[in-house]
DNA sequence: CAGTATGCATCAGTATTTCTTATGCTCGAT
DNA sequence: ATCGAGCATAAGAAATACTGATGCATACTG
């Protein structure tokens, strides 16, 4: 299970195709079409079946182990290769749409003091994207948002060797429309909105099968998939009455068009969490100090 | 980033020699010796320091990602080898001390009356070893304990595609010396003990850095390690006065020469789960789903 | 339904890589 | 200072991994 061999299965699947993928990772078609039977070969199974080209069962397995072992190879690959470049002056930021709240704000305001010349970039991002670029080394540092129980972690996936701390904590919010009949209350329960139509929009708002997991419960279910990372076209989707949405209170509050409605019982917090890698580049390191100083929370390795 | 030579790296640290290494691995010194090379060519970067061999600082970031990277590929391997290895009447279990309790012995029982000619191989590890064995296909199911907040899941690492599902929740219970001041207590808070000796028993009781987490406390520290899978020996230990642990109830109030006490405030309990491939061997389904018919809970992918 | 085009498989040949064996070299111990 | 254990290097053999040419099957097209 050579990786160039596991990088040319994924290619292949992604495209359906041989050759496509061959031109993409500059191979003649030949050398994909011996890199998959090399596979097949190796592993004692059909992979891929051809014409059209699609996943076997075992090819779909594969799939599923596959992309992440690439991500932690090039993750090695990156921590390896922050060591030698060091430039204190650079600071690279990846973060999810409702993550970047007053805290985080505030902190890179005092780091532009205190590391004078820097040279800052800011990339916003789904999720699994943000964690993706810290771990590429594509971003220093990552800034996740999402809902849990005060003081508790965020569940994030697997993240090998990073440091995780708390950046902040906020209230809750529903985004009602702004008509909407309980728009006007001082606060919801979330367990009394599991038949209510839902916005799924992982990327910007609480996803839903995490608000099924706090509050144990089925429901949330979703008329209208909102992907990528616009907070203000969910708002108008939110203010056309498409669906509920959940967003950290301050942010949620300053959109336009819709209601901001506290959320009480299941009591839970927006919290979004600063990661970067255990072996961070000097900005970031910087960063999270400042961070971490501004509101102490748990660290997790 | 070959794997093999990923995997020469890790043998030749583990062994702090290259020769050894080569005979671990039936290769040559030569061989290895070029795998070292080739990595650190590729890297750019000395990986290990010779005479003595260590790891370079660059080595030992290596370090704490190729394991995991050599484990999840092993994973890949086994889920795939799974599809086409079908022996129904085969079933091995690995699990943790404490995890097996009445809830996962009556499962098992129905289903030595459902699946008759059931072969049954039942084998007591830490819990990373548990997680290793299921990932890597040595067993077919793992069961892992822990300590959480009721219904919560255990925060287990990285299991890549896998579902977990709750097995059983019991009371948890600190183990005093039988003349122990507290011993007959009818119960106890776990925040008033963090000053206490404790036994740090990673793979059979509690792991301590765990009692901090959930009690948001430093302190729980301990004089003794105990390392395996002997529940007996560290019920010695702590009858000898070395130190606390924390067990569940029916299982600590078992051992001899100590007194279990309930603990209350935080409310935890102790909580086994199941583990088992996404794609898990007929005899593993099967147990599964009389484990989640008996006590159906969450969960997860 | 035939003809054609597209796209994967296969073959042969070459270049590269990856071992082994043999030998050299370096550091640490006595 | 010498010796020995152990890593590095050299050279050659074997395996491998590409390319380019060609074959063959399937899916369109008229």
């Amino acid at each position: 299970m050579d990786p160039h061999l596991l990088r040319t299965f994924v290619a292949v699947l992604e495209h359906r195709s041989f050759s496509t993928a061959a031109s993409v990772l500059g191979y003649t078609q030949s050398a994909v079409s011996q890199h998959i039977a090399a596979l097949e070969a190796d592993l004692g199974t059909r992979l891929v079946e051809r014409r059209p080209v699609t996943a076997t069962a075992a090819g779909t397995r594969l799939m599923e182990h596959a992309p992440g072992l690439l991500l932690r190879l090039d993750a090695a690959r990156a921590d390896l290769a922050r060591l030698h470049d060091t430039r204190p002056s650079r600071l690279t930021v990846a973060h999810t749409p409702a993550a970047f709240g007053p805290a985080v704000a505030q902190a890179l305001e005092r780091l532009h003091h205190a590391a004078h010349p820097l040279e800052l970039e800011v990339r916003v991002l789904g999720r699994e994207a943000v964690i993706e670029e810290v771990l590429t080394g594509r971003a220093d540092l990552g800034l996740v948002d999402g809902a849990t129980a005060p003081s508790d972690p965020l569940p994030l996936p697997d993240l090998g060797p990073t440091t995780t701390l708390a950046a902040a904590e906020q209230e809750l919010a529903v985004l009602f429309p702004d008509g909407h009949p309980l728009a006007r209350r001082g606060s919801v329960r979330l367990t009394d909105l599991t038949q209510a139509h839902w916005i799924d929009a992982p990327d910007t708002a609480i996803p839903l099968d995490r608000l099924r997991a706090v509050c144990r419960a089925d429901g949330f279910r979703a008329r209208i998939r909102h992907r990528g990372t616009d907070l203000h076209g969910l708002a108008a989707l939110a203010a056309a009455g498409h669906g509920l949405a959940v967003l950290p209170m301050p942010l949620a509050a300053a959109l336009p068009g819709v209601a901001a409605v506290p959320l009480t019982q299941p009591r839970l917090v927006h919290r979004t969490e600063l990661i970067h890698p255990a072996n961070p580049t000097e900005a970031a390191r910087q960063l999270a100090e400042l961070v971490a100083d501004r509101r102490p929370g748990p660290q997790r390795g």
